[in-house]
DNA sequence: CATGAATGAGCTTTCATTCAT
DNA sequence: CATGAATGAAAGCTCATTCAT
């Protein structure tokens, strides 16, 4: 028992030490990119020293994956959330309000993302898109459904969902230059852009 | 015009070696980002020597925002081509048009940019947005006015422009996603995203 | 004790290494100057590698300001030792016999500073002529009450001071000039130094 | 004979060209040393290009040692006027205000000989004293008959000319540390310094 | 004579990682 | 668990020099 109990608070030591180092790397990675960042600077912010980082984990390219990983599983939350029971107009909305809400609290995760998309995935090609897969067909395939029932007017599924992404994912990626041409608007961005958001999904979905 | 070509001396050779230096450095650049771009490997794809590609650019950030000047003035192209005599609504749908043939043809460029934007635009500030602002105010303002002379529905024009952005560059900056999610729909990609799109941007703005 | 040692954490390897090291960077930089000095020459002379030595120095110019502060500590102390309370001119005489001992015993530091002030002092300047300015105005003014009071002869104190600098520090900096021209005489050069200026200084200053 | 005039004007040409060469890298071998000096620092000075100074020049080395061949010729001039007929105390004393003079004068020229002696000669040892050591040979021949015919003092002429050299070109070499020391005093630096050297010599050599 | 172009060697420095303690 | 110490590889860049034109 009392070695149980040992062993488990050793458990909860390394979970947060874990955390703490996702953290600082999340920061680092997500401003400087996989090469950019150095493990000296993440193993700074995380206020310890860099073979401790590395005894947390085993090197720069397993805790990049990892932060992915947790990234993915964030990403797929909203979507999984579509679901065939409710008003499917409604439902598409509910799911561009939570992903630009998504965009608005994890824009540092965003980013990430987006960086190891557009250098074609070379470090984690199949943690990101084996889990995502499945979840995108299902999803299609719900769509096309409803397409066919007449509940949603008639509009490629595929290109529908990649419209959503890039709306939403654009005002945690671009950030920047949103802040550069538009510095007045940065109070409500988020709010704009669901008011601007929300509309042009449901006119164009609503079948008359 | 033998004055014209001797006021910067710049010879033949230069402009040639410049120009496959240029090539190569975009293709790592894009697919590597700045930090993970090495001069060494865009002189190896450039067939030539490190010091050889440094004797024609100063230094890898110069190099890098050559490139990115150039990019600059691309993506201004299809924006500048927005006028205030055609037919309102139309002359948006020709904007998202040209887009994402823009898109389509400057893959790389457009994951350039997208990655310097990315990390906060470190390298480049003024370069990027000094050009882009006036450009971005104008046509904001332009599109007020038809906006309040009715000519296309009410929306944030900041938003609008925005989206556009968003949704056409996304299939170059995320196009390693699009293929491994919807491989069979590559074919007609451009093609299938304009009649995604060019309705969705038509039904939102025509005044009923 | 404990405390003190734990303050700055400096291990006693950090104390061998660095010696080691500002040994074999003496060497080199007083040969050859620093910018004919590499770090990865100085490196082969401490036997260690090039990354090992910027372990313990931060780069080349740390190295040679922390070699440079050390001699400016060294050149300082004999003419502290010149005070108030004994016989002027043995006062001044005992200061060169101190200066000539230095110049024969650190004669790497004596090029070292040497060479850095030949060329402008263009590392290190605060670091130099901070500390000297305070004592060299603290010993002029000592020698003009010493010359008011008539213990000396009238002299220009500035440049009594600077022939004496000059004098003592030539057996070290023109040593190669020396052993050329005077082969014969290296045996017994600082004895004979000293026969030669001693004199010289007592003459001068002796108030008749 | 046209021939020959043409051979002459490319000659003067040529000696033209050398000459400003040589003006340029005195400049920059003075401040910065031999290794710290680039050629194409010196081309750039001498507004030629690089290839074109190598041309006139075989490389750096014999660049830097056409400077060293005409400095040590500069250098022999003062001592080679010191002669057997005028009055010793005075010959001597003249020598000291001509040395000064020099250094006065071609402080540039000092300052790189100061340096290659300092480095231990490493790149022309026999250009350097070969011509010295003669000169210097003959001088203290011509004081040592003054010194056993009681025309001067005795004192050991070997340091009796090292300590005129040192306290002469002390002026030139150490321009830097004397200009952050006596700043006011600047101005007046060569009149004050014969000053105070020649009585100096003076008393020390005049036979009482 | 002169220049643009290129080269090869070497420079200082950074970094992910490992090892001894 | 944790750290100081060290390493090997590679980075960006400079420089004296050469060569073709």
């Amino acid at each position: 028992m009392t070695i149980d109990a040992d062993e488990k608070s050793v458990t909860r030591i390394q979970r947060e030490r874990r955390a703490e180092i996702l953290a600082a790397a999340l920061d680092v990675f997500s401003t400087k990119g996989f090469d950019g960042a150095s493990i000296n600077q993440i193993a700074k912010n995380a206020k310890m020293s860099t073979p401790r980082l590395l005894y947390h984990f085993n090197g720069k390219e397993t805790l990049y994956k990892e932060l992915l990983k947790a990234t993915i599983l964030l990403w797929k939350g909203p979507l999984e959330l579509v679901q065939a029971d409710g008003d499917p107009v409604e439902e598409i909305c509910e799911y561009v309000r939570r992903k630009l809400q998504m965009s608005a609290k994890y824009r540092k995760e965003s980013r990430l993302f987006a960086s190891e998309i557009l250098m074609g995935v070379p470090r984690a090609r199949e943690e990101v898109f084996e889990p995502l897969r499945l979840l995108f067909d299902k999803k299609v395939a719900l769509l096309e459904t409803w397409i066919s029932s007449k509940k949603i007017a008639v509009v490629d599924p595929h290109h529908l969902i990649y419209s959503i992404w890039a709306t939403t994912q654009h005002y945690a990626d671009f950030e920047t230059q949103i802040e550069e041409l538009s510095p007045h608007k940065m109070k409500h961005l988020y709010t704009d852009a669901e008011a601007f958001l929300i509309p042009m999904y449901r006119n164009m979905l609503t079948v008359s």
